[in-house]
DNA sequence: CAATGATCCTGTCCGC
DNA sequence: TGCGGACAGGATCATT
């Protein structure tokens, strides 16, 4: 389940290997995978990226020809970089939802068990057009103790939930919420609306270390998320409580479901009156 | 506007 | 061995 450490892990890897490469052309295998433009009234390809930006948990490919791809993984979408066969020859991978078909005989595979992944080709213009309401960026200069309370303040919501909540924060999902929580101190049923200024310091500055971590270290693989190498990330090895039987200090930790997703948590180290 | 629930989809795991 | 059901869960849409 790609996050914003996972989503940044794999836009890396695109900037690397889309270096000095032209897209010839993009195939679609599944019915809704890819999505066009209806307003795109010329053929984009062949195009070469020109910048690669990550809002949330979307990654933005802009083109030298006015377009830009914007590619959502959803929960098991894969990239993977393929350049041992010339294109001819390469047959359909299970899974296999949609192809970049690049020069050098190279492409890129769109692997996507649960088909919730997509990529919508566009004018650059009109990419907002397609982003839902995102929040704060947590690894931009926006993304202060300030910015988060007010946003925070405003929501009843159990802060579990609320930091699911894209339009808040963009980019954290479960394995990440459940992990700064824990780092944070902070119960998971506590009303967004009632964290002090101390415990929304400590989440901003907990949220920013855990995700900077994870990037250092390629991501989470907790299920089937890889680079576009197909390599693991490392910092399934370092998750504190998440799926995790016992925390570090060696309490035993509880699963519990919030707004339909589990929430996992250490109820003393968490304890709700820790100011 | 906020909060909730259903929906999309397939692989995996568990109990019987 | 196989079958039904629960579960995984990001984002969107409809409903309250």
């Amino acid at each position: 389940m790609p996050e914003l450490p996972e989503v940044q892990t794999v836009l890396n890897g695109l900037e690397k290997a889309l270096q000095g490469k032209t897209i010839l052309s993009l195939e679609c295998f599944y019915q809704g995978t890819v999505i066009i433009d209806p307003s795109l009234d010329f053929d984009p390809f062949p195009a070469r990226p020109v910048s690669f930006v990550r809002r949330g948990k979307y990654m933005l490919i802009h083109l030298d020809s006015g377009i830009s791809l914007i590619i959502h993984l959803r929960m098991t979408g894969k990239l993977v970089l393929d350049s041992t066969l010339p294109q001819a020859d390469r047959e359909i991978l299970k899974h296999e939802r949609a192809r970049i078909n690049l020069d050098q005989d190279c492409l890129l595979h769109f692997i996507d068990i649960r088909t919730f992944g997509k990529i919508v080709l566009c004018r650059t213009d009109n990419v907002p057009n397609y982003l839902p309401k995102l929040g704060l960026e947590p690894l931009s200069s926006e993304f202060t103790p300030q910015t988060l309370g007010q946003k925070l303040n405003a929501r009843k919501a159990p802060i579990k939930t609320a930091l699911l909540d894209q339009s808040i924060v963009a980019g954290l999902g479960n394995i990440y919420v459940c992990e700064l929580l824990y780092r944070a101190a902070i119960c998971p049923m506590t009303a967004a609306t009632e964290l002090s200024q101390k415990q929304v310091r400590r989440i901003a500055a907990e949220t920013v270390k855990v995700l900077t971590e994870a990037i250092a270290l390629g991501g989470t693989s907790i299920s089937d998320f890889r680079r576009i190498d197909d390599k693991t990330g490392e910092f399934q090895n370092y998750l504190k409580v998440y799926q995790k039987n016992t925390c570090p200090n060696g309490h035993k930790v509880k699963r519990i479901v919030q707004a339909g997703r589990a929430t996992f948590y250490c109820p003393l180290c968490q304890k709700q009156q820790n100011q």
